[in-house]
DNA sequence: CCTTTCAATGACGTATACATTAATAAATAC
DNA sequence: GTATTTATTAATGTATACGTCATTGAAAGG
């Protein structure tokens, strides 16, 4: 669930400094778009958002235009920001880069020595899954499953890498989250999970690789599927 | 040498409207970050690049909002706008996921049924970078080279493989003219190339992406030692 | 009743204004 | 001579102003 951040976000708030109105409403923004609180589709006028966040047109252009950037949202003269939706292809189109980005971390993960304490934080959130499996808490799972894939990402220590993972990952945050309680347990994620720490623990490339590759595989295959059968032609 | 434009430029220009301000500033200062007029390292005041540009500093500001999330400038407060070098580390990183999204594509492009069109434009990169080679006209081989690689990256069939690509490229194309005039004549790149095309006409997926792999590794490798063997470590 | 032209509205693109605040220089103390 | 404080400068972040142009509705014509 947690709000990701742009790189810029990132280097543009040296922790002290209190966030400038353009930082805000690209968060605002974002974490809105992200949780369909502004739904797929919708479109909203600058002046519209400028006073739903307190702020003048400016700051709201400023983050529209990096949201645009993002692939989030649409800018169209005189007819409003629009909150792209996701067709199937579009979701394909995601899907097919983060497999191939994630299984390219997943190698490089496996190539490193890892600390302790990032033994420590997967194994956390593989042990979150796994209760929240027990309890049939989607939510909890969710969280944890993206805390997990989060984690390989970051240690791949390929820190664009991480940034253009995060990026596509909130453009199907929605989808996600919607067939969240659609879908079967996910007993199987959670083993692939297992098996695929246990060999970047290994240090097995190829087959950290190949079992990354396969698990988001399954995971588009399963999304798309459920989309198309619940009638979801746009999210 | 074509200036790759970001995707949302591509929809922002309905082919009959004069440009904005704004696209004008995005495209014009993208250009001269890439051929390196705005030389890496150097900052400069929004008020500059207005006056440059002929126009007031809204769209100038737009505009670098949009290249540093592509990650072509940085937005330091009061500061200056700083065009970023990109260190040996910053290559790597970059390459990285240049050779993984590339082989993503040369594996769909072989899946597809090529069009007569487009094998007859890709017979033309082909030929022109091997009259390029013979005559040492290194320009038109960088030229041709681009072209090649763009198209088969088109040829995937995903619009957003292509504009990360397209985005990356940019980023590292400094680099690429830079080491042009120093590396060895690229006879293996066109043998790579041929071999890579003919794989992917064959409809060799496994292959296609094994021999896109191994050419972008290679040229990672040349053009990061040779720019540390000319003492450049920022670029 | 439907189509077309025209006028009015208002959203956007851009310029400009202005307060804030960081960086630089000057001045003072040590 | 060096370090610290203060004052000055000026670039930014944001608000506001305004002309342009697309869209909507009305009016006129078929």
């Amino acid at each position: 669930m947690k709000p990701s951040e742009t790189p810029q976000a990132d280097f543009a708030r040296p922790s002290g400094k209190p966030p400038s109105q353009t930082q805000r409403a690209t968060a605002a923004l974002r974490q809105m778009i992200i949780n369909n609180r502004l739904p797929a589709g919708s479109s909203h006028l600058e002046s519209e958002l400028a006073e739903m966040l307190g702020m003048s047109r400016t700051p709201i252009r400023e983050a529209a235009v990096t949201l645009e950037a993002q692939g989030l949202v649409e800018l169209r003269p005189r007819r409003g920001i629009r909150i792209l939706p996701l067709s199937a292809q579009d979701m394909k189109e995601i899907y097919q880069i983060l497999t191939e980005l994630e299984g390219l971390a997943a190698a490089q993960a496996a190539a490193r020595k890892l600390s302790s304490a990032e033994i420590r934080e997967v194994e956390k959130a593989l042990a979150d899954m796994e209760a929240a499996l027990k309890t049939d808490d989607r939510e909890s799972w969710a969280a944890a499953d993206e805390r997990f894939h989060e984690l390989l990402v970051s240690m791949s220590g390929n820190r664009r890498l991480q940034a253009l993972v995060e990026s596509y990952n909130d453009q199907v945050h929605r989808a996600r989250m919607l067939t969240l309680r659609l879908r079967p347990a996910p007993t199987k994620s959670n083993r692939d999970h297992r098996a695929l720490f246990e060999a970047i623990k290994a240090g097995d490339r190829k087959r950290a690789r190949a079992l990354h590759t396969a698990h988001r595989r399954d995971a588009m295959k399963l999304i798309i599927d459920l989309l198309q059968q619940h009638g979801f032609h746009q999210v």
